[in-house]
DNA sequence: TATGAATGAGGTTTCATTCAT
DNA sequence: CATGAATGAAACCTCATTCAT
């Protein structure tokens, strides 16, 4: 349970958290969590202003349940079958190509919640607890197996830096144009989605197989 | 000039408009544009918030102005040979390191305002002109210009879409590093900002000259 | 039974009417009655609030409650022998220390609800019912009785007025720097409570006493 | 100027300052400073509520500033030749009945104000600057005088004791009975203010004067 | 019955902006 | 022209009290 969040112990109250968090997803469609009013969560929840103070300690604690929110909706993403990769039948390119499609196409699933993370990320955040932390090392570790699947082909000598790199590359290249896809640039990149994908996993296969001599 | 701002006819307004947004930069080092008020920036400007409405329209307008300013910033830094590049003399690999690097300076250089620049851009891209689109072209132009010099090193055949993806990719992946550096996840990326520039040189050149048979 | 109290007829309801009166007491000890809420005082008292409902008409109901406890109290202390004269045996002056003294242990023993009720009665007067009156008939009672008796050693030719006088007195003077201790001034008097007893009784016997010609 | 207070550089502005405070005596004779809520004050001084934080930190910083003008209304009082005594001309008696008269109009004069001092030292003490602590050392330094001039007449041996039991008495008796006239039990003192003034000089007469052998 | 849930009304405070000197 | 003064609108939050289980 996230923090400042207050337990609900009855159904009544647990169908209230969820309509409050709906809610907030609902309006972050439309504008960041600093435009949006406590006022504004409750009106579109159909509770008071004050109800929301039974079940969070105040605003920012919305804050790390949408973050929960964000995880467990990847999770049921994720255990949907969408996510899948058998690295076994597969070239270490259409690994890297799977992985930039699963990403866009989750990315794209979250949208609104992912703008909304990232601008908070980046506003506040003190608000994060550390939870992040754990995340990162599991994703370093899914990069790190893969590298070590495709060590033959991988020109890289520096096996843990080169997961770093992934990992960074592959939790930042996307966002911009997902994400922040009607706001930002495009840089002429006048291509469908997953063509984009396919770009960006080329700069990963070309990093890790480059001729470094 | 920014749409927004008041022409300014006289050496003390000029004065005034420039102590403004010198006040508006130094704020923007502790806390964000949304956080700063009128009050606070005509404190550290010596000037009274009312004046500041002289200048300008209004809080907003002094975003256009900001991004006028990062514009400006940049440009002396480049006109003071920190950009220069000289193509001829140079190798592919050792062209893109040398963009990355001077990518990674600048950016340190102007962490703060590309801070804001860039939380804005996320938040209320609206307030952001058109200007952005000229930048954005010229942009192009030079990785043109560049993938054109050793297009016999070069293995990707869209010509075009490499330029667009290049300049997506240069401008995208530096930021979280740099400008959000103490506030954003590293990956376990310990290496220092020279080293790192390096990496994502790497994967450009990758990029740009993996075998795609 | 006081005003807003609803009866409890059940032995559980009882136990959470002294419960919620005990918790209340406990919170007065470290704030003010309007600094207190009723979620407070059902959670010291280990209910709901929803419950002190159902045993008080509202919060403000809990004041001459308050009162009557303060009263009982009291009472207690007085029939634990505390608080005996034997004026048959005893001077005026030492009848006067006598009492006091008494006031003023018995002050410090109920310090905190002491506080509570001066600021109530000061700040709500509206919430004490009329009880107060029948305290202050008693009270004025003794002093009849007491002057009375010593009759021969005192000055004051309008006994009546006398009796009032000192029970205003004797009522008023102690409650300042007995129930305020921590607060208010002390006005140099770097003597203890039993020295400062005996002082206030030097008033109350000298005027008795005093030479009026 | 009391802290939290803004200073004023207009004269536009010194008036709302004494509109705000005039409103805040206004509404203490109501109800009290806890009470009274800063929209309230605003209307009262026809200014919106906002601009009372202009003038003042918070609301908390009205406090100081009433005790402030608490202290000029009573100078202004003084000053008016109201609170004259010549100690040569007359008996101790006399000057003693004339300081708890004199006590006793003040006191009038100012009611609501010194209610709203009284409750707030009660309640909220750490809002009270130190300047309470000079005024108490001018207070016990006339008593000392007056102590002096009448050193025959007294039969207290240990006259700095005296002067504090005197401050301490005559800045407590008066308050119950004048400020909270309204709300405070009597004690059937019956007698109108001049004369209750009369009985608390003979308190004090009694305890100076009264043969301790 | 007891209580967790819910809320309406209200409180203090902030701030971008306009007014008046 | 520059600025101190003023403000309307809105924000977050609290709490005594009622509702519904």
């Amino acid at each position: 349970m996230s923090q400042g969040t207050i337990p609900a112990r009855q159904r009544r109250s647990q169908q209230t958290h969820k309509k409050l968090l709906a809610a907030l997803e609902q309006l972050l469609k439309t504008k960041s969590f600093h435009d949006i009013s406590v006022a504004e969560i409750g009106k579109v929840a159909g509770v008071s202003s004050a109800t929301l103070y039974r079940r969070f300690k105040n605003k920012n604690a919305l804050i790390p349940v949408l973050f929960d929110l964000q995880k467990r909706q990847m999770e049921q993403w994720v255990d949907s079958n969408h996510a899948n990769i058998e690295l076994g039948t597969i070239s270490l390119k259409g690994a890297l190509q799977r992985i930039a499609r699963i990403a866009v196409r989750q990315l794209i699933e979250q949208r609104h919640i992912m703008k909304a993370i990232s601008v908070l990320a980046h506003t506040r955040p003190e608000l994060f607890g550390d939870e992040w932390q754990s995340r990162e090392k599991r994703t370093l570790e899914i990069w790190k197996i893969l590298i070590a699947h495709y060590e033959n082909e991988i020109t890289r000598t520096d096996k843990a830096l080169a997961a770093s790199s992934l990992a960074y590359f592959f939790n930042t290249i996307f966002v911009e144009r997902i994400v922040f896809h009607d706001t930002s640039s495009n840089w002429g990149l006048d291509i469908d989605d997953e063509a984009f994908a396919d770009e960006i996993a080329d700069f990963a296969y070309g990093y890790l197989t480059a001729n470094n001599q």
